[in-house]
DNA sequence: CTGGTCACCTGGAAGC
DNA sequence: TGCTTCCAGGTGACCA
């Protein structure tokens, strides 16, 4: 499941135990992820691991004139292990690190493994990335921009990586039940002062979910193979019929872009 | 440009 | 028990 926090519980998990490590080889199980793994990966070895940052869901670890760009896709999870932990089912990639690795598993092979020479902002998936939710840029009137004009339901905008990224499924529904607002409501007729609520309630939202260490609803864990534990704060998510945590309604589920979305219709107008 | 639909892939759970 | 159907964290490509 990983979504913003997923992906930044690894990357905190996964920096300190790579940053400033020689690459000592690669190893491709599988190549045939989202995109076939590509051929530069294949020659990253003896390049020196400086950093890991990450731009909306992506994972970028910088390796001094080009980046190793990693997407955990649906059901992605990486680990750091001992070297020469043997690899099951699904484990698709290893970055090797000299007496330890970096190991993607990916069951449904929606992630990707990908090298972008330079800068990976220039990469083509990345080059066209909206605002980080998390960041002073996403504001009350930067959200009211995106909306304007748009007929989208406000659950679709806040799930679209062109406008923000990162919020996926799980965290939209939550961020519009912490805001009140009901996720059919056409972006483009909030008001400010509801974009401003609704800002607040994402950034809450995701950093909750971060110190809670993500979610790990079947296939998610962090880098040392503990699981996350958000799930459980769940107050939509997941909960049709159940009682809404503030007012004790029934939660509702529709679809919305052939996504399920969970809201509570007494508390989200 | 916008909004809507489809495809990619595997596995677990529910239904019959 | 066994087979079928549905559903799941993402997102680029394609269409009208």
């Amino acid at each position: 499941m990983p979504e913003l926090p997923e992906v930044e519980v690894t990357r905190r998990g996964v920096e300190p135990q790579v940053a400033g490590r020689l690459v000592t080889g690669v190893e491709v199980r599988e190549a045939r992820l989202r995109w076939p793994v590509s051929a530069e990966v294949h020659r990253l070895a003896g390049r020196r691991v400086l950093g890991v940052a990450r731009r909306g869901k992506y994972l970028l670890l910088d390796c001094g004139g080009g980046s190793l760009i990693l997407h955990l896709g649906m059901s992605g999870s990486l680990r750091v292990l001992p070297a020469g932990t043997p690899a099951g089912r699904h484990e698709h990639f290893d970055l090797l690190l000299g007496d330890r690795l970096l190991r993607l598993r990916d069951p449904r092979r929606f992630g990707a493994v990908l090298w972008a020479e330079g800068s990976p902002c220039l990469h083509p998936l990345l080059a066209g990335l909206g605002v980080e939710p998390l960041s002073r840029e996403f504001n009350a009137g930067a959200l009211h921009a995106l909306c304007r004009g748009r007929r989208v339901a406000i659950k679709q905008l806040l799930m679209d990586s062109h406008c923000i990224v990162g919020v996926g499924n799980i965290y939209a529904s939550e961020s519009l039940y912490g805001a009140g607002i009901h996720p059919a409501t056409h972006a483009g007729r909030l008001s400010p002062q509801r974009c401003a609520r609704l800002v607040g309630a994402v950034k809450r939202t995701l950093n909750a979910a971060i110190r809670a260490g993500g979610s790990s609803l079947r296939d998610f864990v962090r880098s040392d193979g503990r699981k996350g534990y958000f799930q459980y704060r769940y107050a939509v998510y997941g909960r049709a019929g159940l009682d809404c945590p503030a007012c004790g309604a029934p939660i509702k589920r529709i679809v919305q872009g052939q996504r399920a979305t969970y809201y509570c219709a007494r508390c989200q107008r």
